[in-house]
DNA sequence: CTATTTGCAAACGCTTTGCCTGATT
DNA sequence: AATCAGGCAAAGCGTTTGCAAATAG
């Protein structure tokens, strides 16, 4: 495992900047909108780059769910999953879920929520065991 | 708004059933391999139509997590999030971490959990407003 | 210098859609 | 007959990638 150098690009370092200075949790797109007004010939394709890599780099976070296809669930039920990060299997958690917390936070903040959904990562037994 | 009727076609019945009889959280892909096992000639668009369906019909659930493409987050920290269902909007919740949650399922389950996210769902305060 | 990064455009991969034929009521 | 569903293939769409030229260190 080498370590790879990063340079600090205008574009890259452009493309931190605006995402630094918003709290909308924009699109890729939206940010190419917002660099190509002060780096008007970057290519969405930069963008694409850099956002993966300053992820990489622990500067920012990625709020996609892993896999780019959907998963399909035969229980129409509400409930916790568990996926495996090392194995990528997702399962069903035996957990009831949590009636009160809905009212807890709208209680506390601003928003009126009517559902939440938990997802925990780790290891599933099979990977526990291999390694 | 009219209701429609469906029709319990073989192959929706067939799609259904594969997905009651697993736990797995299949993608439509290895569902459509299962149906083609039955129904050789079905085809992949009847299998992604009829899961939406289902999915309206409140017989399933899609585990995909909304919009299609990845949002960004200046904060690389873990944070918990609140996705508004009416403008999409997804605004950042300042409540803490739970910190116990991830060994409590660990002592619960046989999962070792590492971490998790929540996400909430519901109004903002613009579209309490608004309705 | 030279390894990294960029712009461009083409390719990718999952999903959706149009069109027409076949099935169901 | 009228409506709903299926098969097929093409289109869609966000994202990724190959490549030659540009550039940071």
């Amino acid at each position: 495992m080498k370590k790879k150098k990063h340079r600090m690009t205008k574009q890259r370092k452009y493309i931190l900047e605006v995402l630094r200075q918003t709290t909308i949790h924009p699109t890729a797109d939206w940010i190419y909108e917002q660099v190509r007004k002060e780096i008007p010939n970057i290519s969405l394709g930069t963008v694409y780059r850099n956002l993966k890599l300053l992820a990489e780099m622990g500067e920012i976070s990625i709020l996609d769910y892993g896999s780019s296809y959907s998963r399909f669930d035969g229980n129409p039920e509400n409930h916790y999953h568990f996926t495996c990060t090392e194995c990528d299997s997702v399962f069903d958690l035996g957990i009831p879920m949590d009636e009160f917390i809905d009212k807890e936070i709208s209680n506390k903040t601003p928003f009126l929520v009517e559902s939440h959904r938990i997802e925990f990562y780790g290891l599933c037994p099979d990977c526990q065991n291999k390694i």
